[in-house]
DNA sequence: GGCCAGGACACCA
DNA sequence: TGGTGTCATGGC
């Protein structure tokens, strides 16, 4: 079995820094997690950039808007009557917790608060975790489709592992760091988005021992 | 025109 | 606990 931190060299060796969170703030990043879902990322920034036009991007503004008005706005994005609630359902818990304040809202147990978050509606596990790590520098492991087909591929895991259990999988074998953490889930979805075939020779994630040779080697190659 | 994209939830067995 | 249907736009 190939050691995640041995994946981790080997994505951050083929693709580089990505930089994630792709956002201004903390709540632009809740926002973004939220409108993300199952959504192509660049449906979401037009969504986020009409918010932004409106003056909405807040807690405030979010939660004081007329739910069809707010759908309107988020239209790119892609279910915009369902996600137009869970901004909102979001927004209330944000204000009703901490007063609208991420510091604040960030600051505790960020334990309890992730099992807080699991509570809103629509706010499931993967997103609950982008929150905590991208917006709130906590060391909560994001996992998601690209990681479970990734991880499956490699023999890892079986694909139909469920999210807890994988998340499970990857923090019993990393250490605790927001950084890495931050790094390697971006690193999974860049590699998952456009690189990630099955190997002609092993079958395999082209990660595996197999193919690690070709690492070095261009993309298009 | 079909498929997929940085999921979540209700409902059912 | 797990399987299925639903929510929906935009790019390729």
């Amino acid at each position: 079995m190939i050691p995640l931190v041995t994946i981790f060299e080997r994505l951050q060796a083929r693709h580089g820094p990505r930089h994630w969170w792709p956002a201004e703030n903390p709540f632009e990043v809740c926002a973004g997690a939220i409108l993300t879902q199952n959504t192509n990322w660049g449906n979401v920034e037009k969504a986020l950039a009409n918010l932004k036009a409106a003056g909405r991007l807040s807690p405030e503004g979010i939660s004081s808007l007329p739910p069809d008005q707010l759908a309107a706005l988020i239209r790119s994005a892609g279910y915009f009557n369902a996600k137009a609630r869970s901004l909102q359902e979001f927004a209330g818990f944000l204000l009703q917790t901490a007063q609208g304040d991420l510091a604040r809202l960030f600051a505790g147990d960020w334990q309890l608060l992730r099992q807080q978050l699991l509570s809103v509606r629509g706010i499931g596990p993967e997103t609950a975790d982008s929150m905590l790590l991208y917006a709130g520098q906590q060391p909560s492991f994001v996992v998601d489709a690209y990681t479970r087909r990734i991880f499956s591929r490699l023999g890892l895991v079986d694909p139909t592992i469920s999210y807890e259990l994988l998340r499970t999988f990857c923090m019993e074998r990393l250490p605790p760091e927001v950084p890495l953490y931050n790094e390697f889930h971006a690193l999974l979805v860049e590699h998952g988005k456009q690189h990630c075939r099955p190997c002609p020779r092993c079958g395999d994630c082209c990660l595996a021992d197999c193919c690690a040779f070709s690492l070095s080697a261009p993309l298009s190659a």
